[in-house]
RNA sequence: AGGGGUGUAGCUCAAUUGGCAGAGCACUGGUUUCCAAAACCAGCGGUUGCGAGUUCAAGUCCCGCCGCCCCUGCCA
């Protein structure tokens, strides 16, 4: 039998990891995996549940597995996995869908949100009965590991529940202690907001100037942080700086630039902080630490077969323990052993 | 499968009897600003779902097809 993972995590591949997703949650594995045995996935079968092009999705996983290793996940430590490669999650998720009530699905907030949006606006909008299923899968990418911890943030704390009470349900059904209750993995990750928008989180669909790329060239990183919006109107009684300030300073202790950070705050203190100062200074930070990720990068993209080799040999490797798990959940469940 | 809707710029939508495809938002550039925002000025943006037809002329009318939404069924 396969050693089970300490920890287990996953990303949806889009089109390039920014800066939000490295410091919320990249950075984050790039630390665990020093002190634990670690599985990582890109869920390229959850990025189906909403409209998407082929192409463009086996383009996208293909990246972020590169991504991901350019920004340090060590093969050598941990276990870095492609979804879709892995059809145990899939057997899993139908498993338990079963054992999951509809109406729990239905309270999920992600769907809910969702599906009021769809009453609010025109209602003719596609969503797929993957959608609604998809924390159901979620589930079966922890539990297919039988995890003992998923690191979360606040957004999905409800799904890691969910896949807890599945798993409760699923020994208490089969009289089992079979799946173990995955714990939340707390971690303070810094919380990064959009550039032009510092009240919303930085997302890539809002728009270009919402994010910076991980990856992007030095000059649009340059341009986008000047261009990025400070104090938009007066301050409430109980704020001490604006969102988007706070925004610009929250990066730069996330490049670790602390001692850069304290005199300029102490300088917003004294309302002697020139905002193009602040902005260069993150500026530079970030140029930094991307540098060294878009080196290692260009030299992951120039072995990709080798990086395509590496990856499928890895998603075997995690294959092997989902397929352990799959035996087990085969027999509770009364099916007969492959 | 049948019935009813719907499809126009990235998004929301307009376009008279068939008569030059438009607006707002978004985006880009400029002025302004320590940097931004806001404001103002300028600009980019189109296979009108696809295909055929009628017409001097089709987003608009006729026929076929496709996608999506709602309803009623059918099969497993």
């Amino acid at each position: 039998m396969t050693a089970l993972p300490d920890v287990l995590s996953c990303i949806q591949p889009t089109a390039a990891l920014h800066i939000g997703n490295y410091f919320g949650a990249v950075a984050n594995w790039v630390q665990l995996q020093e002190k634990h045995s670690c599985v990582y996935g890109v869920v390229d079968m959850h990025a189906i549940t909403m409209p998407y092009d082929p192409d463009e999705l086996r383009a996208n996983t293909r990246n972020m597995v590169i991504d991901l290793l350019a920004c340090g996940v060590d093969p050598e430590k941990s276990t870095l996995f492609v979804q879709s490669l892995v059809p145990e999650h899939c057997e899993l998720c139908w498993i338990l869908s079963s054992q999951c009530a509809y109406g729990e699905l239905s309270r999920m907030t992600q769907f809910k949100d969702k599906s009021a949006k769809l009453q609010r606006e025109t209602a003719d909008e596609f969503i797929s009965a993957g959608l609604f299923l998809y924390p159901v899968l979620q589930a079966a990418d922890i539990l297919a590991y039988r995890a003992a911890a998923v690191p979360v943030g606040k957004d999905q704390e409800q799904h890691l529940e969910l896949s807890r009470s599945i798993g409760r349900r699923f020994n208490q059904r089969f009289d089992t202690d079979f799946f173990p209750e995955p714990k939340a993995l707390y971690t303070q990750t810094p919380r990064i907001m959009s550039l032009a928008q510092p009240d919303s989180k930085m997302s890539k669909s809002a728009g270009a100037k919402h994010y910076i790329g991980l990856f992007e060239e030095e000059a649009s990183i340059r341009k986008k942080v000047k261009t990025a919006v400070t104090d938009t109107g007066e301050l409430a009684e109980d704020q001490y700086m604006s969102p988007g300030v706070a925004n610009l300073f929250t990066i730069l202790r996330a490049c670790q630039a602390d001692t850069v950070a304290e005199q300029l705050e102490a300088d917003y203190r004294g309302g002697q902080l020139k905002y193009s100062e602040l902005k260069g200074a993150v500026a530079d930070s970030l140029v930094e630490l991307t540098g060294r990720f878009r080196s290692r990068r260009e030299e992951l993209v120039a072995d990709a077969d080798g990086v395509e080799a590496q990856v499928r040999e890895m998603s075997a490797r995690a294959r092997d323990i989902a397929a352990d798990t799959l035996r087990g959940v085969r027999k509770f469940a009364g099916f007969p052993a492959m």
